[in-house]
DNA sequence: CTGTATCCAACGGGATACTG
DNA sequence: CAGTATCCCGTTGGATACAG
């Protein structure tokens, strides 16, 4: 099989179809939320506290539209005070792999790009 | 080795590593045209062409940011009518398996992600 | 503890017109 | 052909205050 039919895979349709999860793991927080959940069960205010920087609107929202993908699972304890926890579904879980596979891509070359960057900086004024 | 030490590569330095990358590839067009360059040597307006709906603008931007991160090489050739020809660098072309990683879970589970949109929707007002 | 509501600034990105 | 320059709008996300 070629590369030309593999890359098909993102240019596909246009690439609606990775634009589609572009959409919605490409934002500040989502893969640092589900990467912090791979753990395990964790609670609001203990992934306030590990994922930090985080505000608490952002930390809502984020997971809000991860439960509605089906990527996480919300569960409320009827406590009080009240408990809720958050836990990655199998679809969530499913995304770890290729989120490693860029994250280990991110780590190798990271250091190689910003050195392009700078040397661009420095090149172009 | 366990999941822990693996997701760490996600959540690293407070994920900073991923923040750099994700930062730089999870715009509207990057991923595209880095698979449309991962065919070959591609000039201007052929990428125009085989990508529908770019603007020249953002065309122009994010081949110029791929540039200075050292994922795509620019060659002007000195002729009337002026050519310019991009091609992935060793760099950009070790972008292509990550992507496709992602780029197969998108096409994976897209659908299952869509219809549970749709089900919270519907179900939710 | 687990959120929601509001305001606001920054940025991405589209449309259009112009240029060497 | 291969861009650059402007204008302008929608979205993202930060800060802060309030609530069940």
């Amino acid at each position: 099989m070629s590369e030309y039919q593999h890359t098909c895979l993102i240019r596909g349709d246009d690439g609606q179809a990775v634009r589609a999860i572009l959409d919605r793991i490409c934002n500040k927080w989502t893969l640092l939320i589900v990467a912090t959940l791979d753990r395990g069960t964790v609670r609001f205010t203990d992934l306030h506290r590990q994922i930090p920087g985080i505000s608490q609107r952002m930390l809502t929202l984020t997971l809000r539209n991860l439960e509605r993908d089906g990527l996480v699972s919300r569960t409320v304890h009827a406590e009080v005070p009240p408990r809720v926890e958050y836990a990655l579904t199998p679809v969530g879980k499913s995304l770890i792999p290729p989120a490693l596979a860029l994250a280990g891509w991110a780590v190798e070359h990271v250091p190689h790009i910003e050195a392009s960057r700078r040397a661009h900086e420095s090149g172009g004024r």
